[in-house]
DNA sequence: ATATCTGCCTGCTCGC
DNA sequence: TGCGAGCAGGCAGATA
């Protein structure tokens, strides 16, 4: 699954390639895939546009246009694929919902097995990503910021980290390797932690984040970066899909339990749960 | 305020 | 070998 790893990715490679492109075909196989506005809209949008800058926003992967914006959110299965043209030659690539053509002859290809990724044109940006919560590598979400998000809620660490209303940009595979290496566990609830745990979990987060950017992201199964290329992160998981397996920091077993309805991985041993919820800063 | 459930989707794995 | 059931999960929307 696309996370804040696997985005920065591909939105570091569209920008290499793609700032100063001009559009000159939106092509829309799959309806369904354009959230935002309607289908005959999106294209004449986009067609003889520029890109003007590329970046991430949480999990999506924004194109600022000289006149609006395209938002990307590829969900489960989506992917982003630059082609230097799709004539003869080129593989023929299965489930492709969309594709923008660009007038050097690059071709961006929106592909999609499950069909839950969706494509956003707007003006105004924050009709999109104005309801995201904090930039996790952000250097202005200190301890202090993210204590205060934690302790004004009182959930399951696990369901509010993948909040996207709180944090923006953790999923599923890296909320269960923040906690890990954080040494919490996903049900502890949120207004409990101590300082300690607290900057702990920020020092976490980033060094996961970080060096998950640096491998490329994670590839389980979906996940390719623009040039159709795998990431190198999944050789670094701890926990994330590794059930049974020995805990790297303790050897116990790692186990694998539905929290807020999803699949989660953590240690047993590391990763304990208070008897009863502890408050201040001990 | 927080937790839980449904629907969206399709490929894959499992058991018979 | 073939088939159906169940699973995977980000997010929006609804409900408890």
């Amino acid at each position: 699954m696309p996370e804040l790893p696997e985005v920065e990715t591909i939105a570091a490679g569209l920008r290499r390639r793609l700032e100063g492109e001009q559009i000159v075909a939106a092509e829309v196989y799959w309806p369904r895939s354009v959230a935002v506005p309607s289908v005959a809209e999106f294209v004449s949008a986009l067609v003889g546009r520029h890109v003007r800058e590329v970046w991430r926003r949480g999990k999506f992967v924004v194109l600022a246009l000289d006149a609006g914006y395209l938002l990307i959110h590829l969900r489960m299965t989506g992917r982003l694929l630059l082609h230097a043209s799709d004539e003869s030659g080129q593989p023929w690539e299965p489930y492709v919902r969309a594709r923008l053509r660009f007038a050097s002859g690059l071709v961006l290809s929106f592909v999609d097995v499950r069909k839950f990724g969706r494509l956003y044109v707007v003006n105004d940006l924050d009709e999109i990503v104005g309801s995201l919560g904090a930039e996790p590598l952000s250097a202005s979400l200190g301890p202090r910021e993210l204590g205060n998000l934690l302790r004004s809620r009182r959930r399951q660490l696990k369901p509010l980290l993948l909040d996207q209303r709180v944090l923006a940009g953790l999923g599923n595979i890296y909320v269960d390797e923040t906690l890990w290496a954080a040494g919490l566990h996903p049900l502890r609830r949120s207004d409990t932690l101590s300082d300690q745990e607290i900057e702990r979990l920020h020092r976490a987060i980033q060094e996961v984040l970080r060096q998950a950017v640096r491998n490329q992201g994670t590839t389980l199964r979906d996940y390719r970066n623009v040039a159709d290329q795998v990431g190198e992160h999944q050789a670094a998981l701890a926990v994330y899909g590794r059930a049974g397996e020995p805990c790297p920091r303790c050897g116990c077993a790692i186990v694998r339990e539905l929290v807020g309805g999803r699949g989660t991985h953590y240690c047993p041993h590391c990763q304990r749960l208070p008897p009863f919820p502890k408050r201040g800063s001990g």
